[in-house]
DNA sequence: AGTGAAACGTTCATTGA
DNA sequence: TCAATGAACGTTTCACT
């Protein structure tokens, strides 16, 4: 469903996204270096990591509160029973989508449908987006889980990547 | 309290940032085009925003489904009367940071103490840690929000980075 | 998967505004 | 103080092996 990755990772890939995760500007005959191949293999192999989906993109993590976004609430949604299934439930989400401040999206069982990660500039603003969510057809109830300190936030631990086990794709 | 950057950030350096977002191997000099400034003057303000912190790091985004954590789950934590500050509650939230499962940690008011994020390989291995950090001594309740499919799930809209306004630091 | 060479990008000391 | 220049150096890219 996600990537149109022909073939198997290898460690060699692993390796590569692990280096290019703590620094992207890694050079490539520093990672050959460390892997003994050549600068050449390890820029053919991030084409083909590029190409086959594995790699979005090249990016940077930088301070958020340059955007002045210090506010980070989850909302929990219940949808009305017309809007659990079908053409409703994909307007409501597509509303969802298109709101700057939501960051993330994920359908659950229980208690809520929807759970949602925002990030605004303060509270009253998150108010107003809590408004405009509340009032999108579709949108039974909506809870809000304000949180007053973020103690952690990554995307993921990327050393996690060394397990080269059974990852397997067709 | 999140940086040691001096001075402001210029409309120049916000759209430095904005670029990288997209695609952090595009060269000085193309930047440098875009705002009609030379390759030497962005690469000196790449530099000062690496030393400022307001860049922590070049990086790639990554499919994580290479990494086989298709399952993503939220948890609601009530603490125990005396963990709800000092020293019990540090060792709480040291107990968590170690867990390579907790992606997110943060503080919040109702109806939890603690809100975590966190990725498993499947929903054996998340219940596995549940069962973990509900022994932390500390840890009175938790709460489960397993989610069921990812609609969304992105660090930051940088199409934000625009507006120039008030953005000031001391 | 490696080699080698050309093209390209980065870095920095120097100079000027 | 800040940006531009230009040259030295390092990196990427690609055709060929």
């Amino acid at each position: 469903m996600s990537t149109k990755f022909k073939g198997n990772l290898d460690e060699t890939d692993l390796f590569i996204i692990k280096r290019l995760c703590e620094d992207s500007n890694t050079s490539l005959a520093s990672i050959g270096d460390e892997l003994n191949v050549s600068p050449s293999t390890i820029h053919k192999r991030i084409c083909r990591l590029k190409e086959g989906g594995i790699i979005e993109r090249f990016t940077i993590l930088f301070d958020p509160s340059i955007l002045n976004l210090k506010t980070i609430a989850f909302i929990g949604i219940e949808l009305e029973r017309s809007a659990l299934v079908g053409k409703k439930k994909d307007e409501v989400i597509s509303k969802l989508l298109s709101m700057q401040e939501v960051l993330e999206i994920h359908e659950t069982l229980e208690p809520f449908d929807l759970l949602l990660k925002l990030r605004t500039e303060n509270v009253d603003f998150l108010r107003e987006i809590i408004g405009d969510i509340s009032t999108i057809e579709g949108v039974h109830t909506t809870n809000t889980i304000l949180t007053t300190k973020k103690i952690l936030e990554t995307p993921l631990k990327y050393e996690t990547i060394k397990d080269l086990g059974d990852i397997r794709r067709g």
